[in-house]
DNA sequence: AACCTGTCTTGACGTTCGTCTAAGCAGACG
DNA sequence: CGTCTGCTTAGACGAACGTCAAGACAGGTT
């Protein structure tokens, strides 16, 4: 619970943020807050959101940018600014093989924000 | 963001889409991350974040204004204006009864982004 | 009616974001 | 070695964001 091992962590929540009873059951503290909003912001682009889908999705658990960049409008250097909002914000990994750099999803964060916003099946309304 | 310039009035996906398969499960097109891409966005603010738990957590499932606008070191306007950003990303409603304001949570869309973001407990990793 | 309280809107300010072009680095290959 | 390809970094620019002070609106109270 110290610290993951990982290449390049900006993020280090969880530290301080055990993982989240859900946003509908407990006030979430400031501290929680400030550690996870940074996440769900990164999710809030759209590019991001299919660039965060496209690699945890893909075949291996890892896309190479090669695959990721032509698959929009934009240049690649705004996706590779992308990729690494991504990465700031902990929701995946990076890692050079020769000539290509790999993107691997790290779940751990998402189950985080996916507790988080869980809410119960309720029938009422 | 990208090169949208919609209007973006109100999320219509509130009301009963079938909820989206697993982020990880299939590559998100690129119509649902716009879509969905601002809830995100809305919840990407740690006062946001807050704001959403407080009401989501309320009792009896709705929270004054009144009551959460003095959690914050912020100015009246300055809430208001983070209630409207939730309330147009579909995330909260708002009903005026006499001289207050109450805000209720809706659950629909916070499932939808929590099942967006489910990942497989057998994920490798 | 006039007043007061609570909330929202408006207009403004500085900061951050998304995008681009141009330049820099790291490996691979002739 | 030189050069080419793939990806990232640096700098710049317009748009959007977060915040506030001031004003406007709705509803209750006197």
């Amino acid at each position: 619970m110290s610290k993951q091992a990982a290449p390049l962590p900006r993020l280090d929540l969880t530290a301080d943020a055990p993982c989240c009873p859900p946003l509908a059951q407990r006030r979430v503290p400031a501290g929680t807050a400030a550690a996870l909003a940074p996440a769900f912001k990164a999710l809030g682009d759209p590019v991001r959101l299919q660039l965060m889908s496209m690699i945890a999705s893909a075949d291996g658990g890892e896309a190479c940018v090669c695959d990721l960049t032509p698959a929009f409008d934009l240049t690649g250097p705004t996706i590779s600014h992308h990729l690494k909002t991504l990465r700031e914000a902990g929701l995946v990994d990076a890692e050079r093989r020769g000539t290509w750099v790999y993107y691997r999803a790290r779940p751990a964060l998402l189950r985080q924000l996916a507790a988080l916003l869980t809410v119960e099946p309720t029938a009422a309304s």
